[in-house]
DNA sequence: ATTCATTGTGAGCTTAGGTAACAGTGAGCT
DNA sequence: AGCTCACTGTTACCTAAGCTCACAATGAAT
């Protein structure tokens, strides 16, 4: 308690940051009706050239390959993305953005844009640009212990 | 993707920082055999004078109150803490501490400092302070909408 | 006394993730 | 050819953390 322990407290604020950030960007995705994991993973789809596989995204999204499943397929049911089988190695399936899927990230990037507004709403310009560099440079990093 | 979005790209990092945090948090804590909420729960009883209610806590962890129910069941469980009845308002139950918990409470620091030290290692001490201050500002805030 | 607000909890759900086992496929090797 | 081994995705189940809704007990106020 006497103990300053800084980064303790750097963690704790952090926590509660992406708390709400969760808890705003639930909200404003509600009535897109797609789920903030979803919603994730379906920006990081959109971030590829070629429709990429399975374990691609699970690698980027630093998660295990059967997390990606489930979420593929509430996607898919939603109609926003389709599994194509890969012709040339059978084994794998790429993951293709349907038109719907993107009608649905136009309005997922505004849903986000409006949660982000939110909770840093008390962070200037310049500010964001610190933090951003921060979290950048800390990002860099392969990260601790893949 | 040509728009620059600064603010979106921000809360991805900011979430996949917090991702890392979690991870690296449970994994510290396994050992302790306490969970990520139980441990800030845990810590946040210590953080007051007296016997927080579990409205208070609720409050302060920015939660629903039955989820601290939950978290309670668990730590008692656990001997960290106990509920114990207010005798001048028979609806309350205050949450002690317990010499057990005290005793966790230490394991559980330094757990969380090296979880934190993994995840902050590419940061200098000016910027772990530069990162602590911009978040102070962004939380010093009533929260979005409460 | 009756109504209303507070306080905590039981029951049940959702999201997000994880493990373990497994089937299908490709590749390399004798 | 066969045989083994690594890779890819999925089925089946588990956990953590939070939520809503309903409710019982209590206190406060009219």
């Amino acid at each position: 308690m006497t103990a300053p322990d800084t980064s303790g407290q750097l963690a704790e604020q952090l926590l509660r940051l992406t708390r709400r950030l969760h808890r705003a960007q639930k909200h404003y995705l509600d009535p897109v009706g797609i789920t903030p994991a979803q919603s994730r993973l379906l920006r990081t789809v959109a971030h590829y050239d070629h429709p990429p596989r399975m374990a691609d995204l699970a690698q980027r999204l630093e998660v295990v390959p059967r997390a990606v499943t489930t979420l593929v397929d509430a996607l898919e049911a939603g109609g926003s993305v389709c599994r194509v089988p890969d012709p040339s190695n059978r084994r794998v399936i790429r993951i293709e953005l349907t038109d719907e899927g993107r009608r649905i990230l136009r309005k997922l990037r505004e849903a986000r844009r409006a949660a982000v507004e939110d909770v840093l709403a008390p962070l200037s310009a310049e500010q964001r640009e610190q933090l951003g560099s921060l979290l950048d440079e800390l990002m860099a990093g392969p990260g601790p212990a893949c």
